[in-house]
DNA sequence: CCCTTTTCACCTAGGTGGTAAGAT
DNA sequence: ATCTTACCACCTAGGTGAAAAGGG
C-alpha cells in the first residue's frame, strides 16, 4: 500500500507492552465504477472477505517504544489473489475500503488477559478510504503515486510525465 | 557475517516466551598473523572491546516458535569502525573470536524476573571460531565464500575463479 | 466493453570480493 | 612490509507503472 498508513501514538503507559495492528475493512456496501471524473456506486458489494489484522513488525514493544517514533505500515500488502501468502489483505477490486489501527495492551496477569476487550482500542480513519483497483482509473492518482513513491522514480521527469502534466 | 551462524533449538517450554541472542567474544588472548599457510600468534591481544549481544529479530517468541525452524543470524554484522551503528559487533582485526548463543526465558512474575541467571542459558560453539580481517589472507577462504554466498555470484564461473582453482 | 493478468524496463536498497590508493 | 580504506562492477531481492495480451 502506498502511500503507507503512518500514525503517531500518545497516551500509552511507557513501561507496558503493546501490540499494534492495521486492519482494512469495507467502507460501504457498494461496488463502484469510475465514470469520467468520479467514483459512483453501481450495485451491491460482493460478500465481504474476512482478513485478520496485520500486526506491525515492531510488535510487541513497550509504550515508550511505540510513542517515540512514527509508526508506519509500509510493508502491509493488498491483493485480489486467493492463493496469496498469509499476511496480505485479500480484497475485492472496485470496492471501497478504509483502515483501522488497533492497539492492544498485553496483560501479564492471566485473569486480566481473559477480558481482552478492556485493553484494546480501535481507531478508524475516514481519510484513509480508497477503492481497490487492478489498474488506475484516474491519472491524478497515477501522478500522485509516481511523484511520491521512490520506487516509481523511473517514471518521473520523463516524456510520459510531461504529457500527463500537459493533459491536466 | 557469512556463513551465518545457524542453530536448531530443542527442549524449550512451547508456551513460554524466550529471547535468543548471539554474542561474539574473544577466543584467545593473542594477536595473530597469517604466515604462508596458517595463523600464528604474534603477541598479546589488544584490550577487549565490550559488545552487547545481538538479539535475534524474531525475539521475543514462544518456545514453539523457536523450535519450529532453523534460527539463523545472517543479519548480524561485524566492523572495525568505532563510529559504526549500534547493533554491530566492534572487533579488533587480526584477533580471534568465537560465537555464543544465549537463550533467555522471559518471566511474567516480577519476583522471578529479578534472579535472571536461573532462566538464561549460554551455548558456546568452538567450531564457529574465526579471525577478523580487513582483507582475506587465505585463498581457500575466499573460494569458500564466493562458492557459497549468493551475493558473490559475480565472482563465480569467472576467469578469476578458474585461476584460483588452478592455483590450489 | 470492462476488468484482469502477464511481462517488462527501470528504479531502490543493499550484500559480494577486486583493486588501487592510503596509512603506519 | 603490512594492514586499512575507498571505490567499483556485479550480483540478489523486490517495489514501481506501462503496455500488451487475456477473459467474460
Amino acid at each position: 500500500m502506498f502511500p503507507p498508513v503512518m500514525v503517531t501514538i500518545t497516551g500509552l503507559d511507557p513501561s507496558a507492552i503493546y501490540r499494534v495492528y492495521m486492519d482494512v475493512v469495507p467502507a460501504d456496501g457498494y461496488r463502484h465504477k469510475f465514470t469520467k471524473t468520479a467514483w459512483v456506486a453501481t450495485g451491491p458489494a460482493e460478500f465481504s472477505i474476512s482478513n485478520p489484522p496485520y500486526e506491525h513488525p515492531n510488535s510487541p514493544a513497550s509504550g515508550a517504544g511505540w510513542m517515540g517514533t512514527v509508526v508506519s505500515f509500509a510493508k502491509a500488502k493488498i491483493t485480489n489473489n486467493n492463493d496469496s501468502v498469509e499476511g496480505n489483505f485479500l480484497l475485492h477490486s472496485m470496492h471501497k475500503y478504509q483502515t483501522k489501527i488497533i492497539i492492544s495492551r498485553q496483560e501479564t496477569d492471566k485473569k486480566a488477559r481473559s477480558c481482552l476487550g478492556d485493553h484494546t482500542h480501535t481507531f478508524q480513519f475516514e481519510e484513509t478510504a480508497f477503492v481497490a483497483v487492478t489498474a488506475y482509473q484516474n491519472h491524478r492518482v497515477t501522478r500522485l503515486k509516481i511523484k511520491n513513491n521512490p520506487f516509481a522514480k523511473a517514471f518521473r521527469d520523463s516524456d510520459v510525465m510531461a504529457i500527463l502534466e500537459g493533459a491536466r
